[in-house]
DNA sequence: GACTGGTGCAACCATGGAGTTGCACATCGC
DNA sequence: GCGATGTGCAACTCCATGGTTGCACCAGTC
């Protein structure tokens, strides 16, 4: 995963409602109509995060029906965590040689 | 990490700017005078956003004389990927129940 | 002591995005 | 066919925030 791909991914998972969205979803599939009963913000507003959601990939549509229920995509979740994971150690790695250089050795 | 800390760290990764931030002082510790030559926003833009990567402590401030240098840190960063990680296994666990109930077993 | 480079603070502007309401449309059940 | 339910689209409001400029201030240096 490059830097194009998860920036937009943390803006996505960057707001509290989203994230709501998200651990509702994640305890089960539900429709944008579901979640609005659930969560105090309206429908549309659900269906706005839903959009994003999908854009960066944290969630998939699965269609019931007349209804579009959506399912939260933790294998995106955890592609993202390991990248994350990477970064982290390779800053560890570079401080920690920079701290060797400084130190003489 | 609650979520209550996951989501104000993810809104402070999920911007461009503030991730070249990241990157560059995850190369090498930086002062922001010395970042805003490197970078096209002003030196008080980036202050800015050191202020919320030092709220969201994935950045930590050195004096060196005069000057404020910052550090990335990345264990914060590998903490926090460490947290999605179990997230996402989570869904994907819950979802691998609800699938085998779907299909009476 | 004067100059210079690095910070910090404040005011200000503009855009984006989170939220709302309202309406139109499709589809399912009776 | 008709009502009810679920979606989608559009316009609009409002606030957070990313960005700027300007100024004041402090600490080294010559």
């Amino acid at each position: 995963m490059t830097s194009d791909t998860l920036v937009p991914t943390f803006a996505a998972l960057g707001d509290a409602t989203r994230w709501s969205i998200l651990v509702a979803l994640g305890e089960r599939p539900a429709s944008a109509s579901a979640l609005a009963e659930r969560l105090p913000v309206s429908r549309q507003a659900i269906a706005k995060h839903l959009a994003v959601l999908l854009e960066v990939g944290l969630v998939e549509p699965v269609p019931v029906g007349r209804e579009v229920r959506y399912r939260a995509l933790g294998a995106r979740l955890t592609q993202t965590a390991d990248a994350l994971a990477k970064v982290g150690a390779a800053w560890e790695r570079r401080l920690a040689t920079i701290k060797d250089i400084a130190e003489g050795l």
